[in-house]
RNA sequence: GGGCUCGUGGUCUAGGGGUUAUGACGCUGCCCUUACGAGGCAGAGGUCGCCGGUUCGAAUCCGGCCGAGCCCA
C-alpha cells in the first residue's frame, strides 16, 4: 500500500513554508485585500472551534492570494485583560491586590508570552498563512498607543464624560463590568414571604396574599433578596391582578428598616410569580433598575464595592451580602415578618471569571456616549455586506435595544491604561498625543500642576474595557496615525471575520470607533461564524467530558484532515464535530494522491494544447469549467461547504470515476496527445482548487508531479484555475458516453464478469459515432456496432407538473394519474391528434401537447435501456 | 420572556412549491479492475420535529407548539 502519508508530509511543509515566506504583505502593491484578522486570546490551548474558525480565514486568505491579491492577514494575539490576570492569580495563589500593580502586570506579560509562543506553533500545525512581518499583540506599547490616542481624540469631541452610574460589578473582582462580562447561571435561592404591613387602611374582604394577624392588616410580598430592604422603595401588582383595584395606591411599610411605600401597577409583574406583589429596591437587578427610571426613584444602593453593606443598612453596615441576609432573615423570623420560605430555581447573573454574583453599585466610571450614534451605526452596517446575511439583524436588535452608553473604564491592572490624570478637584488633564504610549501610574503629565486649579495632579488609575482595545484593530491594521497615506489606501479593510456571539461586542464597538474616529465604516464585509460543538450536538464542557481536541485531531489524522472537516462546517452555523469528516477527508486526499500519481506518471513533458480534442476530453474539460465558475462563485461569498463538495464530487464521481477509466487506454497504447494535455490541465487545476482547503497535499502534489513544469515556488503563489470553455453539445454527447458505459460495467458485474474481461460483441442504438473507441477500449469490447440492430422505440408520456397544476388546478391529480397509468397511451394519442382525451367520470378532458413532455423508450428483452439508446450484448 | 438560526434514513448532512428527497459515515451482498480494497458495483434503511393553514400540489411558504444553539432580558 502506498496511500497518502500526510503526517510526515505535513511536518515537511510546516518548516518548509517557514524558510519560503511566501505569505507576505507587500506595502504599496495593488490591489489589496486585508483581513482584520480577529487577534487570538492568549490563554493557552487552541480549542477546536478557533482551529476552525482560523481555518475559514485562512481557506479566504489563500484563496484571494490566488486571485492575486495583496493579502493582509497579520498574525496577531490579543493579551489584555481579566483572563490573563485570573489565570495569573489562579496560578500563583494570589490576587492581584496582594502584589505591587507593575509586578502584577510584568507576571501577565510573562505568562502571555509563553502562550503566544504555543500558540505560533500551532497556528503552523493547523497550515495557518499568518503573515509574522506584520505582528502584533495588543499589550504591546505600539498597539495600546493607538487606543490612547482614539481616547484623547473622542475627549476632544465631547465624547468621553466621567460619571455616577450604576454599573455591574463584582464585589469579589472589585471591578465594574460590561454585560458581556456577565454570565447567567442557574441556582437555588430561598424564596422568602415577608408581611408588609398596611399603614393606613383595613381591608374589608379576605383575599389570597392578604392577612391578619395581632399587628393588624398585612400584603404578602415575596423576595429572593431580603438584604435589599433598606432600598425597598416601591411595591408593584400586575393590573390584571384581581387584588390590583384594592391594592394599588396603598400604602405599606417595609418589616425591619419601617419606610412606608406605595403599592404601584405595573404590567411587568408576574402575577403567577411568588405572592403576585413585587418589591422594587431601585437596584437589586436590571428589572429593578428600569422600574427606578420609569417611576423616577432616588438611585439608593446599599451595597459597597467590596461586596459589604453600607450605612443605608442601618445595623447591617459593614456585614458581607450573604452575611447579611442571613441576619436579616433571621431578625424577620424573630419579628414575625417571615411567613415561609421556599426553595427557587433562579437566573443569576454572575461574574464570568469567578463566579460571584455581580451587584449594582455607583462608581464613578469613564463613559463613551453610544446612544446618539445608534443611526449612524446601523447606517454603516447596512453599507457592509453580511455573510450569512441574517447576522446583520443579530446587530440591529442589539442596537436598538441599547439604553445606556458603554462604561469603558475598568479597575483592573493589565489593560492599557487612560491616558490622564486628575487633581483633587477633579480636573481632568489628558495626555499628549505624541506622548503615548503613556502609564499615568508611573509617567509625569504633560503639566505639573493642575491648569485649573493649580493643585496636585495624581495619575489615572483606570485601564480601559479590553474591548477598547479589540476595537481599534482595523485602524492599527490600516496604519492609522503611522502613516496617513497608507491609511487612506487601506482603510477601511476588506474583511472582518469574526463569531456570532461577539456581534454586539466586538463588532459593534468596531464599527462604532471607526464611525466617530474616521467617519467610515471600518471594513466592507463581515462574515460571521458559528460555533463548534461537540459530537454529541452539545456545547463543549470539560464537565461533560466531550471536548475535541484540535491539536490531539492533528496528531493522528493531520492538519488537512481537520481542515477538511472545517471545509464542511457551513457558515454561520453552529456545526458538531464529526468524526466521519476526518474519515472521508483522508479517503479524499488518498483519492486525489493516486489521481495526481497516475496523471504524473503519464506525463513527462508538459503537454501542448493539441489542435483537436477527443469527444469526452472536450466532455470532461467542460464539467471542469463549469466546476471551477462554480467554485470561485462560492468561494466569494465565503461558501466553503458549497465549494468542497462540488470539488469533491468532480474529482471524485465525474473525474476519477468515469473520465480516468475512459482514457486510460489512450494512455497505455499511445501518447495521446488530447488525453495528457487533458490531464495535466485537470490535474495542474484540481490541486490548486484544492490548495486553499487542503494547502499540505496540494503542496505535496505540486512538488512531486508539476512544479517541474511551472516554476513557481509554491502552490500557494499560483493563480487560482480559470474556466476553460464549456461546451454543452460535448457535455451532452460525453454524459451519453458515460451513462453506456456504466450501463455495461454495471452489467458486467452483475453477471459475474470481470471488469476487464473481454465482451465479445455489442450493438448500440440511438447514439452517434464519437465514443465508439472510447467505449470499445474502455469496456474491452471485440466487436461494436453503432445503429446495427432494429430497436422499435416506444414513445412514452411524462406529466409536466408545473404547466398541468395552474391549467387544470383540483382536476391536476387526475390528470397526472391518468397519464402516469398510461404513458404509452396518452403519447400515441397526443402525436396522432395533438391532443389526448382524458375521462373524468364522463367528462372528457381534453390535454394538449404542452403538458407533457414525450420520450422515446427502446423496447425490447435481453436489452439495456439508458434514456433512448439500447444496447445489446450478444 | 425576546431576537436570530437550526430540526431531513441508525448518525451527520444537501435541497428550500412540481417526477422516485442529495450525499457522506455506518450496515449487507458481489467484484484482486496495471492510480487508489482507504477502491468499484449493487442494495437495505426516511411519517423531511409535531399540529394546523395557504395551494391543483408543501420537506420547501404562513401560523402555533416542541426541542437545540448563540445573544439578550
Amino acid at each position: 500500500m502506498n496511500g497518502y502519508n500526510a503526517l510526515d508530509v505535513e511536518k515537511k511543509w510546516q518548516q518548509k513554508w517557514k524558510e519560503m515566506g511566501i505569505y507576505k504583505f507587500e506595502k504599496g502593491k495593488e490591489p489589496v485585500y486585508s483581513i482584520d484578522n480577529p487577534p487570538r486570546y492568549a490563554s493557552g490551548a487552541l480549542h477546536i472551534g478557533h482551529a476552525v474558525h482560523y481555518t475559514h480565514i485562512d481557506f479566504i486568505a489563500r484563496y484571494k492570494r490566488m486571485r492575486g491579491y495583496n493579502v493582509f492577514f497579520p498574525l496577531c494575539f490579543d493579551v489584555n485583560g481579566i483572563p490573563i490576570e485570573e489565570r495569573v492569580e489562579r496560578k500563583l495563589g494570589i490576587t492581584r491586590k496582594d502584589i505591587d500593580r507593575h509586578e502584577f502586570i510584568k507576571l501577565c506579560k510573562e505568562f502571555a508570552d509563553e502562550n503566544i509562543e504555543e500558540m505560533i506553533r500551532q497556528f503552523e500545525m493547523l497550515g495557518e498563512s499568518m503573515d509574522d512581518t506584520i505582528y502584533y499583540r495588543t499589550d504591546a506599547e505600539y498597539y495600546r498607543r493607538l487606543t490612547q490616542i482614539s481616547f484623547i481624540e473622542l475627549y476632544k469631541k465631547g465624547l468621553i464624560y466621567k460619571g455616577k452610574f450604576p454599573v455591574n460589578w463584582c464585589p469579589r473582582c472589585m471591578t465594574a463590568m460590561a454585560d458581556a462580562e456577565i454570565e447567567h447561571i442557574n441556582r437555588k435561592t430561598m424564596l422568602n414571604t415577608l408581611k408588609f404591613y398596611f399603614v393606613d387602611y383595613t381591608p374589608t374582604n379576605k383575599m389570597k396574599g392578604i392577612g391578619k394577624d395581632e399587628r393588624g392588616w398585612y400584603v404578602e410580598i415575596a423576595t429572593t433578596r431580603p438584604e435589599l430592604l433598606a432600598t425597598c422603595q416601591m411595591a408593584a401588582i400586575n393590573p390584571n391582578d384581581d387584588r390590583a383595584p384594592y391594592l394599588a395606591g396603598r400604602k405599606i411599610r417595609v418589616p425591619i428598616f419601617g419606610q412606608n411605600i406605595e403599592i404601584v401597577e405595573d404590567d411587568k409583574v408576574d402575577p403567577e410569580f411568588g405572592t403576585g406583589v413585587v418589591m422594587i429596591c431601585t437596584i437589586g437587578d436590571k428589572d429593578d433598575l428600569d422600574w427606578a427610571m420609569k417611576y423616577g426613584l432616588e438611585l439608593k444602593i446599599c451595597i459597597n464595592e467590596d461586596g459589604t453593606l453600607n450605612s443605608l443598612a442601618g445595623k447591617y453596615e459593614g456585614m458581607k451580602i450573604e452575611e447579611a441576609k442571613k441576619a436579616i432573615i433571621e431578625d424577620l423570623k424573630k419579628d414575625g415578618y417571615l411567613i415561609k420560605q421556599d426553595e427557587l430555581e433562579q437566573s443569576v447573573g454572575v461574574c464570568w471569571r469567578c463566579k460571584t454574583p455581580v451587584e449594582f453599585i455607583q462608581t464613578e466610571q469613564w463613559f463613551l456616549k453610544i446612544l446618539p450614534f445608534k443611526e449612524e451605526v446601523l447606517k454603516a452596517a447596512n453599507r457592509m455586506k453580511w455573510y450569512p446575511e441574517h447576522m446583520k439583524k443579530r446587530l440591529e436588535e442589539w442596537v436598538s435595544s441599547l439604553k445606556w452608553d458603554w462604561v469603558i473604564s475598568r479597575q483592573r491592572y493589565f489593560a492599557t491604561p487612560l491616558p490622564l490624570w486628575e487633581c483633587e478637584n477633579g480636573h481632568v488633564v489628558l495626555a499628549e498625543e505624541q506622548q503615548c504610549y503613556v502609564d499615568p501610574t508611573i509617567d509625569a503629565p504633560p503639566v505639573e500642576r493642575c491648569p485649573i486649579c493649580g493643585a496636585k495632579l495624581k495619575g489615572s488609575e483606570h485601564v480601559f474595557d479590553t474591548w477598547m482595545d479589540s476595537s481599534i484593530s482595523p485602524l492599527y491594521n490600516t496604519f492609522w496615525k503611522r502613516d496617513e497615506q497608507l491609511f487612506q489606501k487601506l482603510y477601511p479593510m476588506s474583511l472582518r471575520p469574526q463569531a456570532h456571539d461577539i456581534i454586539r461586542t466586538w463588532a459593534f464597538y468596531t464599527i462604532l470607533r471607526g464611525i466617530l474616529l474616521t467617519g467610515k465604516e471600518p471594513f466592507r464585509e463581515v462574515m460571521i461564524d458559528g460555533f463548534i460543538l461537540a459530537p454529541d450536538g452539545k456545547p463543549m464542557h470539560t464537565s461533560l467530558g466531550n471536548v475535541i481536541d484540535p491539536i490531539e485531531i492533528m496528531k493522528e489524522h493531520g492538519a488537512d484532515a481537520l481542515r477538511y472537516y472545517a471545509a464542511n462546517c457551513k457558515l454561520g452555523e453552529d456545526n458538531p464535530f464529526r468524526f466521519k469528516d476526518l474519515v472521508r477527508g483522508k479517503r479524499l486526499m488518498n483519492k486525489i494522491w493516486n489521481i495526481e500519481k497516475f496523471i504524473g506518471n503519464a506525463i513527462h513533458e508538459k503537454p501542448e494544447k493539441p489542435d483537436e480534442l477527443n469527444i469526452v476530453d472536450k466532455w470532461i474539460l467542460s464539467l471542469y469549467s463549469r466546476m471551477v465558475e462554480e467554485v470561485t462563485k462560492h468561494m466569494d461569498s465565503f461558501e466553503f461547504s458549497d465549494a468542497m463538495k462540488k470539488i469533491e464530487y468532480f474529482i471524485w464521481h465525474e473525474f476519477a470515476d468515469h473520465y480516468i477509466e475512459m482514457v486510460k487506454y489512450r494512455i497505455y497504447s499511445n501518447k495521446d496527445s488530447s488525453a495528457l494535455y487533458t490531464l495535466y490541465e485537470i490535474g495542474f487545476g484540481i490541486a490548486k482548487l484544492i490548495a486553499p482547503f487542503l494547502p499540505f497535499i496540494a503542496e505535496e502534489i505540486y512538488h512531486e508531479y508539476f512544479k517541474k513544469f511551472e516554476g513557481n515556488e509554491s502552490i500557494h503563489i499560483a493563480s487560482w484555475p480559470q474556466p476553460m470553455f464549456i461546451d454543452e453539445e460535448a457535455i451532452k454527447k460525453g454524459e451519453e458516453i458515460k451513462k453506456v458505459i456504466a450501463k455495461i460495467r454495471e452489467w458486467k458485474n452483475k453477471n459475474g464478469i470481470a471488469l476487464n474481461a473481454p465482451i465479445e460483441k455489442v450493438k448500440i442504438s440511438g447514439m452517434g459515432e464519437e465514443g465508439k473507441e472510447t467505449i470499445k477500449r474502455t469496456m474491452k469490447i471485440k466487436e461494436l456496432e453503432i445503429g446495427g440492430f432494429e430497436v422499435q422505440y416506444e414513445s412514452m408520456a411524462e406529466p409536466l407538473y408545473d404547466k398541468i397544476g395552474p391549467a387544470f388546478k383540483e382536476k391536476s391529480r387526475l390528470i397526472i394519474n391518468e397519464i402516469k397509468k398510461n404513458p404509452q397511451k396518452i403519447a400515441a394519442e397526443i402525436e396522432e391528434k395533438g391532443y389526448a382525451i382524458i375521462d373524468d367520470e364522463g367528462n372528457a378532458i381534453k390535454l394538449d401537447k404542452q403538458f407533457v413532455r414525450i420520450s422515446k423508450k427502446p423496447k425490447g428483452k435481453s436489452l439495456i435501456e439508458i434514456d433512448d439508446i439500447a444496447i445489446l450484448i450478444e
